[in-house]
RNA sequence: GCCGGUGUGGCGGAAUGGCAGACGCGGCAGAUUCAAAAUCUGUUUUGGUUUCCAAGUGGGGGUUCAAGUCCCUUCACCGGCACCA
């Protein structure tokens, strides 16, 4: 029978407006069916764009929810906005249009690049984090962090970008340069709001053994919480007056006490300047130098010249080794941070690569407490099966034996305690520009930091003339007095509104609760809503936003639980991550480099079915892959050779049983696959069956049945059409998923390869349930097995079902 | 430096310890065509003395009847962290 040939431009836009006014995709309110919350990212709308890195992952997660409304769940797949953020910002300020507007056209040209793909989105939940209904919600929480004393504005050193004129929070330094813009980043003291995250530190660790996430994510989320377990110790001030001077130290090896042969202060510890004032340190004019040029080199200095290390002692300081009594010198050096531990370390030069490279270059003493290593030629850091030496009381011990009795000992004395530290620091949350989400507090002079009521949120971005950021740090949203002064909400006198606003990240650390009930005006979400609807199932995303986007969320979906809002500590099931899509060349794909391609130019020549096809076809999908176009046009030749299947249609609705093993076998490979995300796996099991289908020179209705059914989650709009053309009744989105049969997949006899000392020599046909014994028996026998073998004696015969007979002769 | 990951044809890549190279791209040959595109058929790891033999999964060693897969060692590339005491 003659067809029209296959026309994915006619009969693409067909299905997507046919599953629009179907309502198709939305999700159910009905809190009793079995739930599946899939979701991906929320891009953020800029100008350029979809690029076809989003696919990838939409594609996928797309598939599953597919998948999952045939086996029956009521599916949430959302998708929204992540529209605040400085390219938006930039791009209105060089054109002179309005951020809202800017965002609004960006959002109207990603919302028909992603319709243009088929997904099957529930687009009556969209979410615009700039939209004051939405950012209401997002201040509100910021209130409640305030309340529960997760909130607090201190005078911080930041990371201030040049470019932006703005800070940034350390996840948002990348290689000493600002992360979205690779601008230069020096330290400014300013007064910041930060959010306490290192109050969860601890049960954001804890939280990773209760998750479904893939192990480089948890990995890389430990690694940044950075926990190390040790103990605090004090050092007191040899001949002080002030008997409460101590220098107070973080170590995790408390066990190399006796090894302290010195100490270095960070040059911004608080008690070189209480020394200095007190006339304590004799050489004042070079640690006042010292520590001026510290300050002086910005982060990113400090740690390129990590190799070299400097220092300057502090004359006139001694301290005291609590544990052999003796005074050792105190000195500064900029290895030791003023912000890990206490600012302060004991050096043990013999069991620290860092002490000894610092004690080889001063000239300071070296001691071995622990045997195993050559300390005259490098630090022996081994704790493994290292042996205490030169330690008194201690000596003989493992280390770790040594560690709890030290530590025992320093607690009777009254000289320390076990510490817990964390690598993670508080997250800084001020920006100092216009297109973010205003900070709702309100600054009295009389009353100090102020919350605004709630019944007063949202606090909407006033209309501005300019908003430019200013050189001298301050947001442009200072400038708008009218907005700016205010009453204070405690004593009703004149105050000034806070003019930081939020970070980027605001906006998206709780957004995924929003989908779950978008329109409410009472509450983030109802509590009936996240109750049904939390965890997210199934969570897949960027690998760059390990330790920002998915690490704040969890920190705030986690607070939210604590104060009762949310109804599961973890937001997230299960998360996955997909591999970035290069360009031709191989390179990151980049403006820059010109090697960009452009969804829509794909779709236009190919249709959206062999994109989303090939999306899924080109690789391994946690890897990183280069684009091929011409790998693309196999897609759609495949899609052709499917669609051709209809001329060779017969009436039978059986599946015949030659094809059988074929097509079961195809339902069971893509079932499977499909959960592991191994989609190109998948889709060659569908070009097999399809090639296999070709070669039988006639289909069965029953056969072509089971293969749109089950491509349908990759290319639905050619099942659709399909599955509507030859009237298999009703839409194929919402069919049940095909079973297959396993007694299909297996036929009597098999070939089964012969080896003779491991080498295949021949092959030879057998039942398919033949035993070990039987093949003993049976085997040596057969007419080719005796030829191969030629007489030969057996010396041993391994037979493995259905695979092979290894002969070792 | 530390922690992950990856190394397989010309290319993207398959392969619960059991017949290496599935599937696709590209190439080559043929069919169709006035011709081209598209499509279809065949072929395509390498080297040979070509119905057959040998070699072959970054390199070297090992375990095993059998290793791309497990163990040891080494090299290269990619990603993350990096003076965190």
């Amino acid at each position: 029978m003659r067809i029209n040939p296959y026309a994915p431009n006619e009969i693409e836009p067909k299905w997507q407006r046919f599953w629009a006014e179907q309502r198709a995709f939305c999700a159910k309110s009905y809190f009793s069916r079995p739930k599946f919350f899939g979701l991906i990212e929320f891009p953020y709308p800029s100008g350029s764009g979809l690029h076809v890195g989003h696919p990838r992952s939409n594609t996928a997660i797309d598939i599953i929810a597919r998948k999952r409304r045939m086996e029956g769940y009521n599916v949430l797949f959302p998708m929204g906005w992540d529209a605040f953020g400085l390219p938006t910002e930039n791009y209105a300020i060089k054109n002179k249009i309005h951020p809202r507007i800017v965002t609004q056209q960006n959002v109207d040209h990603f919302r028909t690049q992603l319709q243009r793909l088929g997904f099957s989105f529930d687009w009556s939940r969209e979410v615009d984090t700039t939209d004051p209904a939405y950012y209401k919600w997002t201040q509100w929480i910021f209130l409640k962090l305030h309340a529960h004393g997760l909130a607090y504005k201190a005078e911080m050193p930041v990371n201030w970008c040049v470019s932006c004129k703005c800070g940034l929070a350390n996840e948002e330094v990348v290689d000493g340069v600002c992360e979205r813009c690779n601008g230069e980043v020096v330290r400014r003291v300013r007064n910041q709001w930060m959010l306490r995250i290192t109050e969860y530190a601890q049960k954001l660790l804890d939280g990773l053994d209760d998750v479904d996430f893939i192990e480089k994510v948890k990995t890389q989320q430990r690694n940044w919480i950075g926990r190390s377990e040790g103990a605090e110790v004090d050092f007191a001030i040899e001949s002080s007056e002030d008997t409460s001077d101590v220098i107070r130290v973080f170590t995790t090896r408390p066990d190399t006490l006796f090894g302290a042969t010195y100490m270095v202060l960070s040059p911004e510890h608080p008690l070189v300047d209480a020394l200095i004032a007190r006339g304590t340190v004799t050489n004042a004019q070079a640690v006042a130098e010292y520590r001026a040029a510290a300050a002086r080199k910005s982060d990113f200095e400090r740690t390129e010249l990590a190799k070299d290390k400097s220092g300057v002692p502090l004359e006139g300081v001694c301290a005291i080794n609590p544990a052999t009594g003796k005074p050792i010198p105190v000195w500064i050096s900029d290895y030791v941070l003023v912000t890990y531990g206490t600012g302060a370390i004991m050096a043990v030069p013999g069991h620290d690569t860092r002490d000894w490279e610092f004690a080889s270059k001063f000239g300071l003493p070296i001691v071995e407490v622990v045997a195993g290593g050559n300390v005259t030629e490098g630090a022996y850091t081994d704790v493994a099966d290292g042996v205490l030496v030169n330690s008194g009381f201690i000596n003989g011990l493992r280390v770790a034996e040594a560690k709890q009795k030290i530590t025992d000992w320093l607690i009777e004395k009254g000289l320390g305690e076990r510490k817990v530290n964390y690598k993670l620091r508080d997250w800084v949350f001020s920006r100092q520009r216009y297109w973010g989400e205003p900070i709702p507090m309100v600054e009295c002079p009389c009353c100090g930091f102020v919350p605004v009521p709630e019944d007063q949120l949202p606090i909407t971005l006033p209309e501005v003339e300019r908003y430019e950021p200013t050189d001298s740090g301050e947001s442009p949203l200072a400038a708008i007095t009218d907005w700016v002064n205010t009453i204070c909400p405690k004593c009703n006198g004149p105050a000034k509104r806070e003019t930081d606003t939020m970070p980027q990240w605001a906006g998206s650390s709780w957004y995924f609760m929003r989908y779950a009930d978008p329109h409410n005006a009472d509450a983030l979400a109802s509590k009936e809503a996240l109750a049904y609807w939390l965890p997210v199932d199934w969570y897949n995303g960027g690998m760059e936003h390990t330790t920002l986007h998915l690490l704040y969320s969890r920190f705030w979906h986690r607070f939210l639980y604590d104060i009762g809002v949310v109804p599961t500590p973890e937001p997230y099931q299960k998360r996955t991550s997909h591999g970035m899509i290069l360009g031709e060349n191989s390179e990151k794909m980049s403006k820059s480099r010109g090697n960009v391609i452009n969804p829509d130019d794909i779709v236009d020549v190919m249709g959206a079915d062999a994109f989303r096809l090939y999306e899924m076809f080109m690789g391994a999908f946690d890897q990183a892959i280069p684009w091929s176009t011409k790998g693309a046009h196999g897609c759609r030749r495949f899609l052709d050779r499917v669609w051709r299947l209809q001329e060779i249609l017969t009436d039978s609705e059986e599946i015949s049983p030659a094809l059988a093993a074929s097509v079961h076998g195809a339902i069971k490979k893509v079932t499977e696959d499909y959960e592991r995300m191994k989609f190109n796996t998948a889709i060659a099991a569908m070009m097999s069956l399809v090639n296999d289908l070709t070669a039988a020179g006639s289909v069965t209705r029953g056969e072509l049945r089971a293969l749109l059914l089950i491509l349908s989650p990759v290319a639905p709009h050619i099942a659709e059409e399909m599955w509507e053309a030859n009237s298999f009744g009703g839409t194929i989105y919402a069919q049940p998923w095909p079973a297959w049969d396993e007694a299909a997949l297996h036929a009597d006899t098999v070939e089964i390869a012969v080896q003779i000392n491991g080498k295949v020599r021949g092959r030879i046909d057998v039942p398919a349930d033949m035993t070990p014994e039987q093949a003993a028996e049976q085997l040596p026998s057969h007419e080719k097995v005796a030829e191969l073998l030629a007489g030969r004696p057996i010396r041993k015969l391994v037979f493995v079902q259905g695979r092979l007979l290894n002969i070792v002769i």
